[in-house]
DNA sequence: TGCAAATCATCTGCTGTCAAACAGTCTGTT
DNA sequence: AACAGACTGTTTGACAGCAGATGATTTGCA
């Protein structure tokens, strides 16, 4: 048996076991495996999550603050930061200082911005596709609705 | 009245669109809240969800490497380290070298160990409980289902 | 046998995230 | 007007996760 790598041969196989009988972890590391290969997709796009998230909100709903950003992506406020300094160095958002409200910025999208996030945009369904191919399409609805319910309830309680 | 336009306006609840047309930006963020919900949940009980987790596995499969509870586990090979020093200096687990190979250790589980894991694992369903009240025992089983699929092909690929 | 390659545990450095502190700005009360 | 308190963006420090290098040990092969 020349089989060196991969899968410890004990046969033990103990993971699948855990992730049955702990719906927490199984979610843990099927998260850390998804962010992973969407991290490794971002880089090769040049764009990172974080940012393609704040072109894609920007564009959707207007000029916004940092902080109202902040909390529709739950990216954390400090994150943001520098996020948007990346952002604007590419000349993808400008910041102005909100007029009425000199504390908060109005984070605003460029043309440039729009531009690659029509590029970034293009790839996302191949992504998916490809991260979640294991998954019928029916599997994938039940995901992403389980998901709703599990992230409507979050929101509520622990704050 | 006439810039109401700003600050906390609840029109917008951008999120829940976000999630419904990117799976994994939903999966990371659910998980985000269920990691946070459990690392409080082990902060509480005094011991580590990683601490726990690999006292769970001794005690089912029996004395292992470093290596394979790192594996098994998908808790990175430095991160185990401490874990181990930390269950080492808490007397729930010894650490022999392996006579056959004496690059590894035999990490063992003490009768204290099992006693800590007995007193960790008595919490764990009112945990759980807790943590998914939002969803159906039904639509427990589906999510355990589909992260099944997803965490064995994500095992196979991306290496 | 002897030596190169592989393996195990560990350590170091880097990255990304979160918590708390901070300065500037606004709002409300007196 | 003056002040206290809240809000916004930023910086700093702590910490987990991961990649790569290291020392000790085993294994493979000539």
């Amino acid at each position: 048996m020349a089989t060196t790598t991969r899968t410890t041969d004990r046969g033990t196989a103990y993971f699948p076991r855990l992730a049955a009988e702990r719906l927490d972890i199984a979610l843990c590391r099927a998260s850390a495996a998804v962010a992973r290969a969407a991290d490794v997709h971002a880089t090769e796009e040049g764009l990172g999550v974080g940012q393609h998230l704040v072109l894609q909100m920007l564009d959707a709903v207007g000029p916004c603050s940092q902080q109202t950003l902040s909390e529709e992506l739950r990216i954390d406020r400090s994150v943001m930061v520098g996020i948007c300094d990346d952002l604007e160095q590419a000349g993808h958002v400008r910041r102005e200082r909100n007029p009425h409200d000199r504390r908060s910025y109005a984070v605003t999208i460029t043309d440039s911005g729009r531009r690659r996030l029509a590029q970034a945009q293009a790839l996302i369904p191949a992504f998916l596709e490809d991260t979640f191919q294991a998954l019928t399409p029916a599997e994938r609805g039940q995901l992403s609705a389980i998901l709703a319910k599990l992230l409507q309830a979050g929101a509520s309680s622990p704050r």
